[in-house]
DNA sequence: GAATTTCTGGACTGAGTATTATGGAAGTTC
DNA sequence: GAACTTCCATAATACTCAGTCCAGAAATTC
């Protein structure tokens, strides 16, 4: 029971993907309508607010698209079947990889979509900062889960693992963002697990460093 | 020999320290002339251009001062009288103190000053990410200084501290924007040194945590 | 006090902002 | 094909943006 009237011309899942990579790049505030309907492929406004309803509605449209596509790299957070260390690091690894991906702006929409705002527009601000402590809690549900469980030690260090992994986790936006590599992100994250390797009560495979 | 005709009814050096901190909250672009002139104590866009000569002149003088000020927390990175450990720790911990401080704004001009932009102020952006470039490269260097001296091992794992010192570095101002403790952020600092700590030649003290 | 210099208030640009209103064309269903 | 629904192009809304200009006032120096 297809609808009734006259369909619209333009792909309306491309210009949403063509709108993300604007917002991505450019972050929500100086991302103006006029390039937003340039890039969905010189739509009239009439149309724009037809399909979308405004700006900020089609920003919060974008972001729930984005943490279902992409965002998914934070999936393993939630995935009980992993173990907590492999959780942590496919995460990071996952986060990694996708933030320097070539094929769409470097960075993290949740961590830089939003970061420049004017005072009207914190409700916008907020929804990003919501995804961040959930981002959060996650982390510090994965180390809680390690040490309910006997692999990692219950000490005043790993109570801090979550701080240190997240402030990592969002500090890779800023270097993704400044140009850093995969490569090099990767090889930061295989040295940061060790932190939790030197902590955990599970001694099987690889030690723990040494001078 | 002061100057003569009418002086300036305003203090320039209260109203940079205004405009910094309405910057510092809000970003570059975010942020209006009229929220500029109004917070430096309604003064005119005459006298705002006969003092400042543009919105971005008044930017670069702001970072200026910024990095004379509270970017100081830097400084131990090039204080070559410090060991390199106690310069990346001592330049983490008063980061972590500065940008989690409740007389101005939290996180970091230089991270969060411009990270929205639109094409037309890329000149801004680069002012900012040459600046986190010069940190980089000051974290490198420590790490480098540390494996000349013999005080770190010259291993994979050591090439790969700038990056992590890095990235946690930046991912603070994410961190203290959100709210996070000067407390949490230091107590996850002690644990990532670490990761230092386990690479080190230097034996004396603390070892290496274990399981 | 006179001459000079600089600042200030306010009106004003021209361009850009998000958003809305109007009128007609295009496509759908029956 | 008729009735109906929806879309699109254009114009215009009211507003804010960064920045300019001018006339007059205020403080300086000589």
């Amino acid at each position: 029971m297809a609808r009734t009237g006259r369909p619209r011309e333009f792909d309306r899942d491309k210009a949403l993907d063509a709108a993300m990579a604007l917002f991505w790049a450019q972050g929500y505030e100086p991302t103006s309508l006029s390039q937003l309907k340039a890039c969905m492929g010189n739509i009239s406004p009439a149309s724009f607010y037809a399909a979308f309803g405004s700006k900020e509605a089609l920003f919060r449209e974008i972001v729930q698209r984005y943490l279902e596509t992409y965002g998914q790299v934070m999936a393993p957070l939630w995935d009980e079947t992993l173990s907590p260390r492999e959780a942590i690091e496919q995460t990071l690894r996952g986060s990694a990889r996708m933030q320097t991906g070539h094929a769409h702006p470097t960075g993290c929409l949740i961590v830089l979509g939003a970061s420049n705002c004017s005072p009207e527009n914190h409700s916008v601000q907020y929804l990003l900062a919501a995804e961040r402590a959930r981002t959060r809690s996650g982390i510090s549900a994965c180390v809680n889960r390690a040490i309910a469980q006997g692999a990692l030690a219950d000490t005043p260090l790993t109570e801090t693992l979550p701080a240190v992994f997240t402030a990592f986790l969002h500090g890779m936006a800023c270097e993704a963002r400044d140009g850093g590599s995969a490569e090099k992100l990767e090889a930061a994250i295989e040295s940061l697990m060790r932190l939790w390797d030197s902590q955990s009560m599970v001694l099987s495979g690889s030690g723990h460093g040494g001078g």
